[in-house]
DNA sequence: GTTAGCTTGTGAATCAATTCACAAGCCCAA
DNA sequence: TTGGGCTTGTGAATTGATTCACAAGCTAAC
């Protein structure tokens, strides 16, 4: 199979979401042009990215609305539960592994963990924070599926290391430093101050230059 | 001046984070050859992102680290404070709200929204929940500067308009929408269920074809 | 000074992603 | 059954980003 473009895969997601919108609205089928529409892309664009996967449209018609969205699913690998585990229980730590988000698009937090005896043992939302030391023996035992990392910046590459060498094979990294580990490890990194960086370049740039 | 990618710009932040800790330790110079290796892309990478900018090197010896470190600073537009307000007072709001590293790197929170009756008026770390009704008002009045979405996806763009419309050019889309908004306005979207579809994707197509 | 050893800055070349453009195919109406 | 109106699927063309490769320039040692 041909490489697919990381791009390629988070414009999916996009159509994903609005195809779903689209079942529980009834409609039957839909355009690429649509579905550009509202994923802010091109047709061609659409219509590249699921070429990749298949024919799934009729010419003269669009896609059909429920097989896409199966396929899609299928495609990203949804429809099956992954386990997560969350590492650091802090303020974005407990956000997350209470968000109902998750659950409902089939990742299940079995775990949280910490390294502050002052959160190991307390609850939440019926989870009980566990003992980061103990986390290699865990994962060698429950087999979890994806890691969530929201630990300080300095403990992040030691924590994922470890967890590499556990046997996870996919990490979510919340800390703001990049991640050195080995290429079977796929890693994917939300990292809010670059966002807001982003966001102060642009403003700053416009600021200067107009907007061009 | 020439358009600036948005990929060259998250790769300057990178840096920038790597530098700031490479000042605190003292170290007087780097090569673009050791920060490649710090931000996980190559020296040809950081010379060429840097060069868009001006020349910061001396050749045969590298980047001065606190000249360079300031340098990007003021590219990013980072050492004036912006000041932004969260809307949306739900688990992922609240969490960033009191999140420390914000205020730590410039951003200050200086208000925070919410639609239910049950949120407003309450305080969370020393800020009231104010009632979104309320938002174009403060926002002529306050100016602030980026906006931070962490509403409901259905909600996501109607509120993205009104900030827009009240005059915002910033905004932090935490909500798994594609906002649709004036060119003039920037939106950086931070989509959790985006990237965990990545990992899913990452994890099935492993399984299926071995690690290409 | 002069030389040896590095490292930058940058055009040119390559690699990757997006857009173009159109033949092929489907639906519907007459 | 035929023709008109759409829309897909996809090579080719284009645009954009990354990597290569090397002249230019700095430092330090002698």
């Amino acid at each position: 199979m041909k490489r697919i473009a990381d791009s390629t895969v988070r414009r999916l997601s996009i159509y994903l979401r609005f195809l779903e919108d689209s079942v529980l609205q009834g409609i039957r089928t839909i355009s690429s042009e649509e579905l550009a529409r509202r994923g802010g892309t091109t047709s061609a664009q659409v219509r590249k990215d699921l070429s990749f996967f298949g024919s799934f449209g009729k010419r003269g018609l669009g896609y059909p609305v429920p097989e896409l969205t199966t396929a899609l699913r299928d495609i990203l690998g949804i429809g099956r539960e992954w386990r997560i585990i969350i590492i650091g229980a802090g303020k974005i730590g407990t956000a997350l592994a209470q968000y109902g988000g998750f659950r409902q698009r089939g990742f299940q937090v079995v775990a949280v963990y910490d390294s502050d005896p002052q959160k190991i043992g307390s609850r939440w939302d019926g989870l009980e924070v566990r003992d980061v030391v103990d986390i290699d023996h865990d994962i060698a035992a429950d087999r979890p599926d994806i890691a969530v990392l929201t630990v300080p910046a300095e403990e992040a590459q030691a924590i994922g290391e470890r967890v590499a060498a556990a046997g996870l094979r996919a990490i979510l990294n919340f800390a703001p430093v990049q991640l050195h580990l080995s290429s079977d490890v796929t890693v994917r990194s939300v990292n809010m101050a670059m966002e807001l960086e982003g966001l102060s370049f642009a403003l700053t740039n416009r600021e200067k230059n107009g907007n061009d």
